[in-house]
DNA sequence: ATAGGGGTTCCAGTCACGGGAAGGTCAAGG
DNA sequence: CCTTGACCTTCCCGTGACTGGAACCCCTAT
């Protein structure tokens, strides 16, 4: 199989196929020509990469992810840690980013918008 | 004024102070042996552009900000937008940030995070 | 033979800095 | 006067996870 019928099915770049390859995620064959021959399993793979990706994980949560799927004796305590932490660090994220959201509503809301130069969003920003 | 009072006073660190010069944000003048002599005026910008950046602002927006708080012919409205459309962003990324804590909350809790492999979020990742 | 649509590698750029090296400057102490 | 140590300077590399583009190879159909 080629990069581009990998890339259809998974719905992933072709240039982040070949990244993660070069990063080590995947090992996929090569055909005589020098081009990649995907497996089956190559594609399992990216699907679970893009997934885990599509959660927000780090690459190199993934990359562990992948190792603990692959690791038949696997403990489920180590997966759930990735994931608790990752979840910990999003809701991190979602604080800051409220906290963002709340002063920029309140300021926006102040601002006239129109002609004139007064603007309370430029006045919170050069208070001193 | 020399580089570490102003990174004191503006609490942003000399790295980020020269990086922000570097790109042209700000001009501080020269004294003879080339140390950077800081104005009050700089200072002010710096604390200006530690806001925005707080806020979430781009370093890009940053500078619009910054070129519009120095026009007294602005109108708000061109403020505005700028907060507006940042706004937008955030919002944006708040509800992607929401559903992927609500995926993983669940998967977190339906994983028993035990010695045994059986791992609900390497189901779910490696669903087909 | 050629045209096109694959594929390949490699290099550069993104964003907003941070780390660290190599070296100049300044004030204080011996 | 010399040294020490804390400043300051520039310069270059690395970060994360790709994306764009150049230059070139391969395969099939006309």
């Amino acid at each position: 199989m080629n990069i581009s019928e990998v890339a259809r099915r998974t719905d992933l770049p072709p240039k982040t196929i070949r990244y993660y390859e070069e990063i080590g995620l995947i090992r996929p064959a090569r055909d005589a020509n020098g081009y990649r021959a995907f497996a089956d399993s190559d594609v399992h793979k990216l699907a679970f990469l893009g997934r885990a990706r599509a959660l927000g994980f780090s690459i190199e949560d993934c990359r562990t992810l992948l190792a603990l799927y692959e690791d038949d004796a696997r403990a489920s305590a180590d997966v759930k840690r990735v994931a608790q932490d990752h979840l910990d660090r999003i809701e991190e994220k979602l604080a800051q980013l409220r906290s963002m959201r709340d002063t920029l509503t309140h300021l926006v809301h102040e601002c006239a918008g129109d002609n004139r130069p007064d603007c309370p969003i430029l006045q919170d920003l050069a208070r001193d």
